[in-house]
DNA sequence: CGACTTTGACCAGCGC
DNA sequence: GCGCTGGTCAAAGTCG
């Protein structure tokens, strides 16, 4: 299980773990084609992804779900936005960034078969950081929702083994709707409502 | 000028 | 204890 993962520099394993071959392109999809790992590739559009962030979420409250592959993280604090003074206290007193690995994050990662790296999920990210990973000739690059009650990390990263798939992992859950579902949906839902009435 | 990216440095966990 | 590694910080640079 998750030899890629393995492979790519040993990226702690994910809570969900999709396969092959695209972020989660709400509504601006790349041209590529999806699936969930070790499952038949699926086209973007065949993908829930609510489904599979509610499900991030239920891993997140119920705990039923947490195995042992999954690595303990820290919970999301507000600390940890826009107060990288407050971040380096925070380290400080409770051992360092890696101490964060004390308590559980949902992980939900997917492998991506296209030529971008940055793959439109709807969602704005800040990068906050790029390593070169052991047994990885491409580098790592972590990014940051930009949101600022939003504490979602995601890597993304390309196999070494067959570049034209890029490894976008998800670590948290989003605490605000996404800008562009909500833009999409907000015409459609009023149309809804005024159908109803009849 | 604010938001974002780049990149070297720093730090803690882990294996030996 | 030491070195390796991954994750993050933060200053400097870039862009719109």
């Amino acid at each position: 299980m998750f030899m890629e993962e393995e492979e790519e520099g040993s990226l702690p394993p994910p809570s969900i773990f999709f396969n092959p071959s695209s972020s989660p392109p709400l509504l601006t999809p790349p041209p590529t084609t999806t699936s969930l790992i070790n499952q038949p590739t699926m086209q973007i559009s065949d993908i829930d992804w609510a489904t599979i962030f509610s499900s991030t979420s239920s891993l997140n409250n119920g705990g039923a779900a947490t195995t042992a592959e999954q690595k303990p993280r820290n919970p999301p604090t507000s600390h940890h936005h826009g107060h990288n003074m407050m971040m380096k206290l925070h380290k400080a007193k409770c051992g360092g960034g890696k101490s964060s690995k004390k308590y559980v994050t949902p992980r939900v990662a997917f492998h991506t078969r296209s030529t971008e790296d940055i793959l439109d999920d709807g969602y704005k990210w800040r990068k906050y950081g790029q390593k070169s990973v052991k047994n990885s000739s491409h580098p790592r690059s972590y990014y940051r929702c930009t949101h600022h009650t939003c504490n979602v990390k995601k890597q993304i990263q390309r196999l070494s083994k067959d570049t034209s798939v890029v490894v976008t992992t998800y670590e948290g859950i989003h605490s605000h709707p996404c800008e562009k579902l909500m833009e999409t949906l907000t015409p459609l839902l009023k149309q809804l409502q005024f159908l109803s009435r009849f």
